[in-house]
DNA sequence: TCGTGGCGGGG
DNA sequence: GTGTACGCCACGA
């Protein structure tokens, strides 16, 4: 068969060895929309050998070449040219065949004089092969192929093999994928439930036409051999490119397979036929030619939500609200199952959780591609993968094309550093305030004083022709030129997203041209800020800590010169933290302390809003706005956090809107005696008085009963589980003895059983007051209604 | 009464 | 398996 040239997006890339051969495999769609596999069997497993400048390069290139061995020869061991921190070095590249036994020669390499130390014996083959041959996935590139006799083993339209990688296609708008959004429902009656013996119920799953279907399984049992059987074969009948789940990968996933087992009956939805999904890194499960994306992972990151759960999150991307839709709580799901009258609900509950599924992962998907052809991570990975791990990916991508070797992962203690400075807030009420932020203050430190482990330099001999910066408090050196692996990445970054934003003008906001643009500068941008953060973490390949504490310096010092020239012009500063000033805002004053910060400082700072009203009490981090347009932010308060009950959170940005919109303290403290007074009548509702909080550790390694912790092992002794990140919801109950004696899972409390007493004094007293003491407001004042002080005097 | 453990949200 | 700074609760000595 002839030679052709085919344009291919990449889904993934994985490897198969073949008769003592490896083959990397590249499952893809083509132009024409045939799902199709190329095979490059052109490719081999390498890895790098440092060795110290007086080696005898030859010497030990023939020492290390005498290693090989028969099951995976060393075919090739020759000195290259590469730069490890940004220094040439003496350097071999030894290439075998098998990619398990890199291992093993790593550590035989390591054995051998001169060698100083082994480099990317620990980076996965496929992965080698997509930085090496610049192939990152949910990207079109262009490849010069010939056709193979289809063999029996894939489930794709056509097989290829490589012959040559040309370069990235022409087309760039992402190929129509064929998704489906799928979700389960187990069968329960004694809570939590177990795949050993507990079956499966309803497996109800969508497609990207609208269709939906529900597998059930059959009475009396229930039995659920046959849904399992449908569900199989569903999906190879649908053949979807991504498969988006919700929790998929910690329970759909496992659950069925272990259903599966127990009937003999393979799992076998992949496109390679009779391979199973199977764990993969970063806690992922991956379904062989297809993308299994759990949109659980995406949730995790939005801080928004406090409580991740499937509708809470639907109803945050606006795709159903909570209040229109049917909600079954867990526990009760056998007996909607048992109860024909209720199983309708059921199963409509069930396939709103499947629509829901499916909406999340298309408001996703756009975004998640973007990360995954900037990083080289695949789709399905990209969400299980950590902020600091997508960055790495980029990094590695990067390093290659520098010529730079990336260094080991290692492992380190954890070392603490100091970080931002947080300035004094002036306490009261400020009016017409400008807030103004530093533009990616640490991107662009990092990029002004080149700072990185390879510019580094220990005395200020070395600082050559160019010059040093030297950092202040800290005093580290990092030459001025030439441009650092950080400084180079990030002004990458950096430009690409300046030029997307340029192009993103000739768009009309609407199209999807303009959609996939906004997506990607946000990828870059989000991969940009993660840099100072990841060159900080001790678990980073290209960790650097005296560069962390270099940027955190110039970070103090560049908002402290900040500070000085707004008072030299006249300018109030209120309020700062880290890369922001709250200063008294003068129409044109702001704009030139704007100007004279970009000339003097060479850092672009703007004016991010301006609020008619500002309050701040002594405390750092806490303050409340009133907007321009009439609306309140509250940052850092009892209201905005996900550990106080709604009640205390309602209070007291009520108290906050009363205040900043009225001035009227009298009418905050008559609203807040309303509250104390209808607490005490039993009128809240048990769901406002619920406080949320999480377990971050197992049970027994606390040290003391904190009431969460308190409510969590009563969870546990009734029969449910818990598991590290869990948030528990309890409430505190009448009673004698410390809180925590009295803290239960509010799914088990009598509202009647609540302590209002607790509630008065320990949230909605203090949530007030946080806010009310500034004005002369005391505890007594809001408890009584005898009018010890006429409400007159808080008139202000 | 006070030090400490614990947690969350924010820039 | 990004960073540090910060406020405030409840526990328990």
């Amino acid at each position: 068969m002839g030679e052709e040239v085919l344009d291919v997006f990449i889904l993934d890339l994985s490897y198969e060895v073949v008769r003592s051969e490896p083959h990397i495999v590249i499952w893809g769609i083509d132009s024409s929309g045939n799902r199709v596999l190329l095979r490059d069997r052109s490719f081999r497993p390498y890895f790098y050998a440092v060795l110290e400048d007086d080696a005898p390069v030859e010497q030990v290139a023939e020492m290390i070449r005498r290693l090989s061995v028969p099951s995976s020869p060393i075919t090739e061991v020759k000195p290259v040219d590469r730069k490890y921190y940004g220094r040439p070095v003496n350097v071999l590249r030894i290439q075998t065949v098998i990619p398990e036994s890199v291992r093993d020669y790593r550590e035989k390499v390591k054995g051998i004089a001169y060698v100083r130390e082994v480099l990317e014996a620990d980076i996965r083959f496929a992965l080698r092969y997509m930085i090496d041959r610049e192939t990152p996935p949910s990207t079109w590139h262009r490849f010069r192929v010939r056709k193979i006799p289809r063999s029996n083993e894939y489930r794709v339209s056509e097989e290829y093999e490589v012959l040559e990688r040309i370069g990235y296609s022409d087309i760039t708008k992402p190929p129509s994928m064929r998704s489906i959004a799928f979700d389960i429902e187990v069968y329960n009656p004694r809570g939590s439930p177990r795949a050993e013996t507990d079956p499966v119920i309803i497996i109800g799953a969508m497609n990207d036409k609208g269709e939906k279907v529900q597998f059930l399984a059959e009475d009396p049992g229930p039995r659920d051999a046959k849904p399992l059987r449908e569900f199989i074969e569903y999906v190879l009948n649908e053949d979807p490119d991504i498969l988006f789940g919700y929790n998929s990968a910690y329970f759909d996933i496992p659950y069925l397979m272990e259903r599966c087992k127990r009937y003999g009956l393979k799992f076998d939805i992949g496109r390679r036929r009779g391979a199973e999904p199977r764990p993969s890194v970063y806690g992922h499960y991956s379904i062989p030619g297809r993308l299994h994306v759990d949109l659980y992972d995406f949730a995790e990151e939005i801080h928004e939500i406090k409580i991740k759960s499937l509708d809470v999150v639907a109803e945050y991307f606006g795709i159903m609200s909570r209040s229109e839709r049917t909600n079954i709580p867990w526990y009760e799901i056998a007996r909607y199952w048992d109860d024909k009258s209720k199983r309708p609900i059921l199963l409509r509950y069930s396939m709103e959780d499947v629509i829901s599924t499916y909406g999340i992962g298309m408001k996703i998907l756009p975004f998640a591609i973007q990360i995954s052809s900037l990083t080289g991570l695949p789709l399905d990975q990209v969400g299980s993968a950590s902020v600091g791990h997508r960055l790495e990916w980029y990094l590695m991508r990067e390093a290659y094309r520098y010529g730079e070797l990336v260094p080991n992962r290692e492992e380190r203690p954890y070392e603490p550093y100091k970080g931002a400075v947080v300035l004094e807030p002036k306490p009261g009420v400020h009016e017409n305030i400008a807030v103004m932020d530093f533009s990616s203050m640490y991107p662009n430190i990092m990029i002004k004083y080149n700072i990185g482990p390879d510019t580094y330099i220990d005395n200020e001999e070395e600082c050559g022709e160019d010059g040093c910066w030297k950092a202040p408090e800290v005093g580290y050196l990092f030459r001025k030129s030439p441009p650092g692996f950080y400084k180079r990445v990030l002004e990458t970054l950096l430009k690409l997203r300046r030029s997307i934003r340029d192009e993103m003008k000739k768009y009309d906001p609407d199209s999807i041209e303009y959609r996939i643009l906004d997506e990607r500068q946000k990828a870059l941008k989000i991969l940009a800020n993660a840099a100072y953060g990841y060159m900080g973490w001790v678990g980073a390949r290209w960790y650097f800590k005296q560069g962390a504490e270099a940027v955190t310096a110039w970070g103090r010092a560049t908002i402290k010169r900040a500070i000085e020239i707004a008072k030299s012009m006249g300018l109030e500063v209120i309020y700062g933290d880290t890369d922001s000033l709250f200063i008294k805002y003068s129409k044109g004053l702001a704009e030139e302390f704007a100007e004279r910060i970009s000339r003097e400082l060479e850092m672009e700072i703007k004016i991010d809003k301006i609020y008619r009203k500002v309050f701040f009490t002594e405390a750092k981090k806490r303050y409340v706005g009133l907007t321009e347009n009439g609306g309140i932010d509250i940052v850092g308060f009892e209201a905005v956090r996900g550990d106080w009950s709604e009640l205390a959170k309602e209070i007291q940005e009520e108290v906050a809107r009363i205040i900043l919109g009225t001035n009227d303290v009298s009418k905050a403290i008559e609203y807040v005696r309303s509250v104390v007074k209808n607490l005490e009548a039993g009128k809240i509702p048990m769901e406002k008085l619920v406080i949320w909080k999480t377990i971050t550790r197992p049970l027994d390694e606390y040290e003391a009963t904190a009431p969460h912790v308190r409510a969590a092992k009563i969870l546990l002794s009734r029969g449910g589980r818990i598991a590290i990140g869990d948030k528990i919801g309890y409430v505190i109950v009448r009673g004698a003895g410390r809180i925590s004696d009295r803290a239960m899972p509010y799914t088990f409390v009598d509202p009647k059983d609540i302590d209002p007493s607790y509630y008065i004094d320990h949230q909605v007293i203090p949530a007030a007051l946080r806010i009310l003491e500034y004005f002369g407001v005391t505890e007594r004042t809001l408890r009584s209604g005898s009018r010890s002080r006429s409400l007159f005097d808080y008139s202000r």
